[in-house]
DNA sequence: ATGAAAGCGCTAACAC
DNA sequence: GTGTTAGCGCTTTCAT
C-alpha cells in the first residue's frame, strides 16, 4: 500500500500538499488538487489511520463495554450507538467483559493507550472504582446502568416509575396478589424496580408480602424457571407476576405451562425490556419497552460531545407499557 | 498521560532502555530494569499502542464482519473468536454490516488503513468480489459462510450432511411427509441443506414434493410464521417440518400452536443452530448443533496464523443432532 | 498557494 | 548493557 510520500512524488508536490488535499484544506489550487487526486487514484492510496491518529492523538474509536452480547437487550442499544458513531465518523469497539475483571482491564488500558477515544459502559457489574478513576482523565458515559449519586454522566430510564406502571397495569386488571421476580438487589435498577413495585401496591392499599418477592442470581431463563417454581409452591398462589426482565418472564412462563396452568387465565405475566423474543412466545409477553435505539444514540452523542470537551448532563428517557397476550384475559 | 521520554528521563536512562524493559528484552541489567519499572509506576505510564503500532505497522486488532449481532447464532462464535484472540494478544472489532455495502466499505478500509490486521467474515451477504480483492493483499478468513470453489480459507460444518441427519431423524420416527422451510437459495448453505434434505428422502424412497419446500426471504421469526401458514394450507398436511434455522422453527411453532395443532403430536419440528432460545420454547426444540465456540476459536486461529504468514487449510467441523421435545412423541 | 521541517510515541539497528 | 538515532505516516506551523 502506497504512502503519502509516494503520492507526493507521483503528483510532483510535497507531502504537505497531499495532506491538504486529503483534509479538504481550502488553500490548494484546483490544478494541484487534480494532480494529487489523480496520483491517489493511480496508486490506489488509502491514508494510514495509524499515522494520522498518532499525529492527532485520537483514534476515532469508541469503546462499548457490555457484559455479554448474547443478551438481546443490548442489541438495539448497540445499533443506536453505532448509527450515531458512524455518522460522526467514529467507529465502535464492542467489548464483552463477561463480568471478568481481567478483560475489563484490557479495555480500560486501550483507552489509556490512546487506542480508543472514550467509553460507554453498560455493564452493571463494572468495577466502579476503576471506571471513576478512568473518568478523571478520559471521556466516560454510562448507559442504562449507573451509579447513584455518582459523577459519571449517564442516560437511562426511570426504573422506579417503569416498575410502578407495570404493577399498576396488573392492579387495574383486578389483580391483588402480585408477585415480583427481581434480580439481585446489589444492582441499582433492581432496587429501583422493587421500590416502584411497592409504591404501586401501597397506593392501592395492598400489603407488601415478602414471600411474593423472589430474588434471582442472574437474569437467565433458568433463573426465571426456578423463581416461578418457588412462587407456585406458595399456599396462597399469586394471580399475577411481574418479572424484571423478559428472559426471567419467559422462564416463568415455561414453568407455569409445565405445571399445567395457563397464562393469562390463571396467572398474568409482565416482563421488562421488550426483547424481540418476547413477541415470539405463546402467549406473547406484556412488557415494558425502553427506547433502546434512542438510548444508544443518546449515549453515543453524549460521549462524542464529551470527547469534544463539552459539559454533559444526565438524561432520563421515557418508557412504555406494551400490552400483549400474557395480560389479556 | 506520560510518554516513554518522560519515563526515560525520570529513570535516568534512554528511551531505548525503557522500550527494552517494556518488551521484556533480556539485555537489561536487573538494577536498570528496577529503576525503569519504578519510574513507570511513579508516572502511571501506559505505552501508547498508536506509536507502537505505527512503528511495527500492526494494530493487533481483528475485524469480525457479521450481518447483525442480534442474531443469537453469532454470539457463541464471537465468544470463541474473542477467547482465542485475547490469548494471542489480539483484540476483536465487531462490525455489524446490516448487509449494507457502505458499512462494509468502512470496515474494508480499516484493513487497508492498517487499523486492523485481518478480517473474519461471517456475512452471507458480503460482497465477494471486494472480499476476494482484499484477500489478495490482506489476511482474510470466512467463518460458517464461504464461497464454493473460492480461494479464501474457511471453517464451516458439512451443511448437507447436517440436513441429511435432521431429516433422517424424522424419517426414523416414521414421518413420510416432511416439509422443508428453507431460506433463499442464493445462499450456499441453503442449497447445501436442501440437497441433504433431498438425499435423505431419496435414500428412503420418498418422493420429493416441491409443494413441501418453502423458501423464506430472511431468517426472521415472522418468516417462519408465514412459511408455516402456507404449509398448513396444503391439502396434504406435512407431519414433520425441518426448518433451516431455529428462529424460523420458532415462528413455525407459533403458527402451529395458533392453528390449534400440537407439536410434536400433530407435527414434529426440527430447527437448526441450537440458539439458546431453542431450549426455552414450549415444547423445547429439536435442533442441529454446530460447534459454534470451536468454530470461532478455529477461525481466529486460522486468521492469526495467516497474519503470521502461514499457509491455511480449510476446516470442516462436526455437527450434532440435539433431540428434544419437539420430536419426542 | 506551496514547500520544508518538526514532531506525535515508539522500536530496532548500530555504536560503544 | 546501554545510548544514539533514524524512521514508521501523517499534520501543521512557519517560511516563502
Amino acid at each position: 500500500m502506497a504512502n503519502i510520500q509516494q503520492v507526493a512524488q507521483k503528483a510532483g508536490v510535497s507531502v504537505a500538499t497531499v495532506s491538504r488535499v486529503l483534509n479538504n484544506n481550502a488553500t490548494v489550487s484546483p490544478h494541484t488538487r487534480l494532480k494529487v487526486e489523480t496520483a491517489i487514484k493511480d496508486l490506489n492510496y488509502e491514508p494510514s489511520m495509524l499515522g494520522r491518529n498518532l499525529r492527532n492523538s485520537e483514534s476515532r474509536l469508541l469503546l462499548v463495554l457490555l457484559p455479554s452480547i448474547s443478551n438481546p437487550f443490548y442489541s438495539e442499544i448497540i445499533n443506536g450507538i453505532q448509527t450515531t458513531a458512524i455518522s460522526n465518523n467514529y467507529n465502535i469497539l464492542l467489548c464483552e467483559t463477561d463480568s471478568n475483571p481481567d478483560r475489563e482491564n484490557i479495555y480500560f488500558n486501550m483507552i489509556k493507550n490512546k487506542l480508543a477515544d472514550g467509553i460507554i459502559s453498560m455493564d452493571p457489574a463494572v468495577n466502579m472504582q476503576k471506571l471513576n478513576e478512568l473518568y478523571e482523565q478520559y471521556p466516560v458515559i454510562q448507559c442504562s446502568e449507573y451509579e447513584e449519586g455518582g459523577v459519571i454522566p449517564y442516560v437511562t430510564i426511570d426504573n422506579e416509575q417503569a416498575a410502578y406502571h407495570a404493577v399498576k397495569h396488573l392492579v387495574k386488571l383486578g389483580h391483588e396478589n402480585i408477585a415480583l421476580i427481581n434480580s439481585d438487589e446489589k444492582f441499582l435498577y433492581a432496587r429501583q424496580r422493587r421500590t416502584g413495585y411497592e409504591r404501586a401496591l401501597q397506593e392501592f392499599g395492598f400489603p407488601i408480602d415478602e414471600t411474593f418477592i423472589y430474588h434471582t442470581q442472574e437474569l437467565k431463563f433458568s433463573d426465571g424457571v426456578q423463581a416461578m417454581r418457588k412462587l407456585l409452591q406458595l399456599d396462597r398462589r399469586p394471580s399475577a407476576v411481574f418479572a424484571v426482565s423478559d428472559t426471567l418472564a419467559i422462564g416463568a412462563l415455561k414453568e407455569i405451562n409445565a405445571s399445567g396452568l395457563h397464562v393469562p387465565e390463571d396467572i398474568a405475566l409482565v416482563g421488562f425490556d421488550k426483547i424481540s423474543f418476547s413477541n415470539m412466545t405463546n402467549p406473547t409477553l406484556t412488557t415494558i419497552s425502553q427506547p433502546m435505539h434512542e438510548m444508544g444514540c443518546t449515549a453515543a452523542r453524549m460521549l462524542i460531545n464529551s470527547i469534544h470537551g463539552e459539559k454533559i448532563e444526565n438524561i432520563i428517557l421515557d418508557h412504555e407499557v406494551i400490552i400483549r397476550e400474557s395480560t389479556m384475559g
